[in-house]
DNA sequence: ATCGTTACCGACAATGTTTCCATACGAGTT
DNA sequence: AACTCGTATGGAAACATTGTCGGTAACGAT
């Protein structure tokens, strides 16, 4: 199949590459004689512009990258479709790049506001790393999601959470309710992301306002994935037997807990209840169905465009915003019995 | 903070663009002493290329794409990205490219062909549709996977997949073994996927080999995703409770359907066997772990971009080829109890 | 001293598109 | 008749890079 250029249009239709590109961009002055001349050669061709000879000359419209870390965690990938859906009319581009867990996001932004003249970035389930030059010297606006940029102070940076140190709290309150006391935490100490920081500090809230003090040695440092979680807490339960309930910082981690819990007899919510937190699908699906802290995906998602796309219009960028979040009660999490 | 061309680096090294350019693609016509003084000039700009400009002179290595048929399915992402984990050190690039459930994914085809000049595809989870004209005048190669295109007799195209049918002959079989006579099947019918039609035949290959006869009724046809195949259920189930086994053909329909029945009081597998399809990794950590067919992510992935490669090369394609998959047994089958 | 070879490097064309400037032409104004 | 003006169009430069071709210098061989 032959690739058609713009050129060959031109000679097709018997007129200058001038016209045919403004019928492409649709300006408004040409001949409708010669526009309805040009879009059926066009048409007869299946003629598809190069976007690389396009983005050469970058053209008025902005080229927006979503940057993801891990291509396989549900609750990133439902933020970043949800803010997919919020570009449709916007008048940037927008692409999404996956770069692995361990992998420096940073060096991934860089290399595209090279590569592909990226002028802005939302990073979503990203960390912010202030030592980094690379970021001190980026002049494009950036949105952080999931964590916050308010004590970073870079020139053009602004993050969208919810409140996880109140949501932290709440997890652990709902555990606290049903009588719980002897309390795991599964969670990450992730330099740079103030979002894990912030569930333990407010779990700590929770249980010092009820006057249990918490035993250090029940924080478990885990990898956020079903194996990670899985051999985590086969390992912690063998040691700690007497836990009745958990707080699992992702829902991917409280089932990789409960999976654990179940395979050594331990069955949720009777023996050990578990909390978990993003509100996956998955989760209203999960035998028990998961209490979690649901994060409002959609708010998140649509904020942080907005918020992008203003300052890439000059707006002075808001250093942090809070949206709301809930906890819902599911199945996994019932009275203390012992 | 500044964005270098490569004129910039010559100018700020003493050389042309030409040299700068070579010492770029590791060219040996270029004295040791000139390129470390280069690399040194790029290395203080922190200089990155132009992907546009070089796409557009479109260097030797081709351009491939993977197109993904959905952005959320795992098994088709953990396939996606197992395909690029086998790309490193050839001499192509790729891009994965997501479209809709509803799409049609040959028209991102042609459109990439045309906008990125992508030289080749490669299909996870898609279709094959034979009267689509813009598919018989591609001459890109093409591999689909999960399907098999020997029958479609497209010029430049092969398919990766596992035997369907003999899967779909076990899956059914691991039902009739455990006793049970009243099995429903959970699947798909897809214009252009064989990949369900032949795991259909192959459960009524077990089916009639045992002289059980199929209830046409017991067929639903249900939407791939956590919700649909949970809505499908509890409809099915309203009418047809007397089921003791379900043949679900993708995992994520097996979780929907466990969750379903459980609500309405049925439990798996004591009440109710699921074997799934696939081979999820979430399937090993649900309760009960699911008993489904494993399809060879690492193989597919590794022989579709092999074949791939092969006929950018010229290579004949291989109309069809088949890898071995197997019926891993876990929980959620047990013998018929009615 | 001249030639051929090799190593190194630069000028220039080409890639496909957009944008700026120029041109042509008819209508309206002095 | 000489102007301006607006509309419709084309020519050519520019975008950043790569590849081709040719050129220069050094050097050993004749």
């Amino acid at each position: 199949m032959k690739i058609y250029t713009i050129k060959d249009i031109a000679r097709k239709a018997g007129v200058s590459v001038t016209t045919v590109s403004r019928v492409l961009n649709k300006r408004p002055d040409v001949n409708p004689a010669t526009r309805e001349r040009v879009e059926r050669v066009m048409a007869e061709c299946r003629f598809v512009g190069n976007a690389n000879a396009r983005g050469l000359k970058q053209p008025d419209g902005d080229l927006i990258a979503i940057i993801l870390r891990g291509r396989e965690n549900p609750f990133l990938n439902a933020l970043a479709e949800a803010m997919l859906a919020h570009t449709q009319g916007l008048k940037a581009s927008f692409l999404t790049e996956f770069v692995d867990e361990q992998a420096d996001e940073f060096q991934a932004a860089i290399r595209l506001s090279h590569e592909k003249r990226v002028k802005g970035f939302i990073f979503v389930g990203g960390r912010i790393d202030e030592r980094s030059e690379v970021l001190q010297d980026m002049d494009a606006p950036m949105v952080f999601t999931t964590i916050s940029a308010e004590n970073a102070a870079f020139p053009r940076a602004a993050s969208v959470s919810i409140d996880d140190r109140a949501m932290g709290r709440a997890a652990m309150q709902t555990l606290l309710d049903a009588g719980h006391r002897r309390i795991a935490i599964f969670g990450g100490i992730r330099q740079g992301d103030d979002g894990f920081a912030k569930r333990y500090a407010g779990a700590m809230d929770a249980l010092s306002a009820a006057g249990v003090p918490f035993d250090e040695s029940r924080f478990v440092q885990t990898r956020f994935s079903l194996s990670g979680a899985y051999e985590s807490a086969r390992q912690f339960f063998a040691d700690k037997a007497d836990t009745t309930a958990v707080f699992a910082m992702s829902d991917t981690v409280a089932i990789g807990v409960i999976r654990a819990l179940k395979d050594i007899g331990r069955s949720v919510p009777e023996d050990v209840s578990v909390v978990g937190y993003d509100g996956i699908e998955m989760g209203k699906f999960f035998l028990p169905r998961l209490t979690t802290v649901e994060q409002p995906v959609d708010d998140i998602a649509r904020q942080s465009v907005h918020v992008l796309m203003d300052m890439l219009e000059g707006g002075q960028p808001p250093s942090h915003i809070v949206v709301d979040a809930k906890l819902v009660l599911r199945e996994s999490v019932a009275p203390c019995q012992g």
